[in-house]
This record gives C-alpha cells, sequence and structure tokens, in this order.
DNA sequence: CGTCAATCTGAACATCATCAAGTTTCGTGG
DNA sequence: CCACGAAACTTGATGATGTTCAGATTGACG
C-alpha cells in the first residue's frame, strides 16, 4: 500500500475530499489488481473511495485516463521492486555485480508473477500516450540501464557487449516474464531459464 | 483474410446463418485489429454481421468467449506468419538453418508490429483457459521448437545448447517485439538487436 | 407431412460511461 | 468579517452496452 490518501482519515469527509484523483487512481489500482484492467468499473471505483461515479471527470478525462494512470503506477512499482531488490546487494566487487544482476531478473519475474494484472496493464496500449513512461524518445527502457553500468563500472562486462546488449537483456526477462504469466513457461524452469541468461549475455568476456 | 464466413454470400439469408460462429469470430477478429480489444463492443461485432446481439450467445457463454476465440486466432495466425517465412527457405546446409532462424525472428517481430491488437490480445488473459493454446502442460511455446530443431539437425547448434535455449530464445523475441511494440525499443533498432540475438544464442558452439 | 431441436429475434433489464446543470465548499480580496 | 468567484462534488438523465428470456422461424429427420 505505498499508494493512499493523504490528509483526512475524517469521517465527515465533506464534498472536498482533500487528493481525490491520488485516492481515485489508488483504488482502481486495487480494483485492477482484483478483477484485472478488463473488468474495471469507473463506478465501483468512485464508489469505493465514497463519491459520485461523475466526480472522477474533473480529475480524468474518461476511464482510459485513469486507467492510463494505473498503467503508469504499475510500471513505477516495477521499476521500485527491482531497484529496490538491487539495492539490497551493496559491494563493489564484480561478484556483488553479477548477484545484483541476477537479482534483478528474478525481481522483475517475481513482480509479474505476483502483480500479474498490474503487470499486464503496464504494457498495455494504456500506457501509450503516457506522460512520465519511458518511450523511444528516452532510448529503451531505463529501468536496467543503470544496472548494466553497474557490471561495467565493476568490470563485470565491458561497454561494447553492454552497449548492444541492453535491449537484449531487457527484452528477454520481459519475455521470460509475460511467457510465465501467460503459463507457456512453466514458473518453476524461470530459476534455470534466468541462469541460462545470465550465462548468454555474459558470455563474451566473462 | 484467411477467416471468413464459409457457406452461403447469399443476400436473402434468412434466419439460419449457415456458420455464424465462425462469422462472429472473424469479425470480432477484424474489429480488434481495428479498436483494440478493451473498446470491443458485442453488439457492433453482431450488427456487422447482420444479427440480433442475443445470437451470440448461442455460440459463447459471454463477450469474454468470444475475445478468447479471437486470441486463439491471433496465436494461430501467428504461428501461421512465421512458419510461412521459415518455410520460404529450402536448404539442409547450415547457412539454410541459420537464415531460417533469422526469418523466424523477423517474422516474430513483423507480424506483432502489423498486428498490433491482435498480437497483444494473443497474449492477453482472454487467452488462458483456451482450448487448442499451447500451455505450461505442452512445455513452452512449440512455435519455434521445430525450428531449434532443425538448427540442431543441420549442425548449426548442439542438441544440449537447444534444450536450455529453446525458451529463452522465444522468449527475447517474445520480449522484443512487445516492447517494440510498446515504443519502449525503437523499431529500426529491431534488425540490430535480433542479429545479437543471434549471435548470443548460437554463441556457445557457433 | 409433422415433430423436434437448433437457431435466431424482440423486448426487456441492469449496468455502464458520460455529460449538463445545479449545489456545496474553499480561498481570497474587500 | 463577509461577499464572491472558482473549484470540487452531486443529481439526474441519456444512450450504449452486456445479458437474459420467452417466443418465432427454420432445417432435418422420422
Amino acid at each position: 500500500m505505498s499508494a493512499e490518501a493523504a490528509a483526512p482519515e475524517q469521517v465527515g469527509r465533506s464534498y472536498h475530499h482533500g487528493d481525490l484523483r491520488s485516492a481515485l487512481v489508488a483504488a482502481a489500482v486495487a480494483r485492477v489488481e482484483e478483477v484485472g484492467a478488463e473488468h474495471l468499473s469507473l463506478r465501483a471505483v468512485a464508489a469505493e473511495v465514497g463519491v459520485s461515479p461523475s466526480a472522477a471527470y474533473h480529475h480524468f478525462a474518461d476511464k482510459d485516463a485513469l486507467l492510463g494512470e494505473v498503467a503508469a503506477t504499475g510500471l513505477h512499482m516495477l521499476v521500485e521492486a527491482v531497484s529496490t531488490d538491487v539495492a539490497a546487494i551493496p559491494g563493489d566487487s564484480r561478484e556483488a555485480a553479477r548477484l545484483r544482476f541476477r537479482a534483478a531478473g528474478q525481481a522483475y519475474v517475481s513482480f509479474a508473477l505476483s502483480h500479474p494484472q498490474l503487470f499486464r496493464v503496464a504494457f498495455s496500449p494504456y500506457c501509450l500516450d503516457q506522460p512520465g513512461v519511458p518511450t523511444t524518445d528516452d532510448g529503451s527502457v531505463p529501468v536496467l540501464t543503470e544496472l548494466l553500468n553497474d557490471l561495467v563500472s565493476t568490470g563485470g562486462m565491458n561497454a561494447a557487449v553492454r552497449d548492444d546488449s541492453e535491449d537484449v537483456f531487457v527484452a528477454t526477462l520481459h519475455g521470460l516474464a509475460t511467457l510465465a504469466l501467460q503459463g507457456m513457461i512453466p514458473a518453476d524452469r524461470v530459476p534455470q531459464l534466468l541462469t541460462k541468461i545470465e550465462q548468454l549475455i555474459g558470455a563474451d568476456d566473462l
């Protein structure tokens, strides 16, 4: 529960809500995790927050805009989950860098499997044209860029390899997570496959 | 247009339609390609086929079931697109096998980019619990299994590598396609990345 | 030719997104 | 301290949607 209503926890929350926008997004996120984006009801979200359905239209153009925010939130949660797990492994050694590398992969897939609906909506059309979301202009997914720089700086990978492999690594992780979610790759094979990825990406100079 | 109404092209199509089920799926596929799965209207599909909305309920439990068929159709179209391009490159040489390998990757990504909505729905929750769709039980995506066997039999890859790399290869391709669709990987980098993938997968013994 | 099951229609219902108009509240300047 | 305007929210309504069901229509089969 990282996102919640900010100011007034009062019962007699009269008319003005304080921070309806955030509250709606938070409720929508929770609802999406339960029923999936395709079965989200704007009215249900409004009701959960204790507000009239039309109130939402003062903060979002339409239902799709709300889902866009949900999608962006999901993406940020994914990034944070990966970052947290990676940051939990300190050290400047090449071995530490490699452990971080592995932790990132596991965190990525774990998030997908434990928040399937949120992960899905994060990579759905709702996330397109959403401000604050990485696109082509930024040059690929920045989530794991730092991580690979980390590997480079500790000598675990040379810069040339990184430049070519970065997108491939992200793509592989993402594909693995997606297909596992879809039941097309057995979840119990994931750790083994992560190891394999590690070998392949690092093969050139490790 | 590989899916279309079968029997009667007659104008006076009275009451009984002939093959309403297929017609509905075909119309739904077309509609999904235009507006996306999230904006599909059951009534619009029925209207396009020239039938009452409730007629659909004699062939599908609900709207989600129809979308499930659309998803399965999308998957089969993807498989067929890849298969066709691969089959277009004959020859038993190692070089031919490698060209097939590359063609498969390009076909996969091309399909995703040219049929974005269909590709999306094929890997959406609608495709879960859908009969005739590959799942964990079948042991991963069978689409490209044959292709890798091909590489093995021509000496382009040894069997041990194949067993470990198969899922990784599919995952990478799928991730690449998905992220390109999402605008998170520039479309014009895709060919370069496909080459990189080729190198990585084959690195062990090529 | 009559019967039956499968197929489709028509009208209904509940729910949904969305909007226009009205009401309440907050903040601000007199 | 109070009026006043803007912002936040509600009410009520509209049209579209998914879904159901009783009944009409049809083709097939005896």
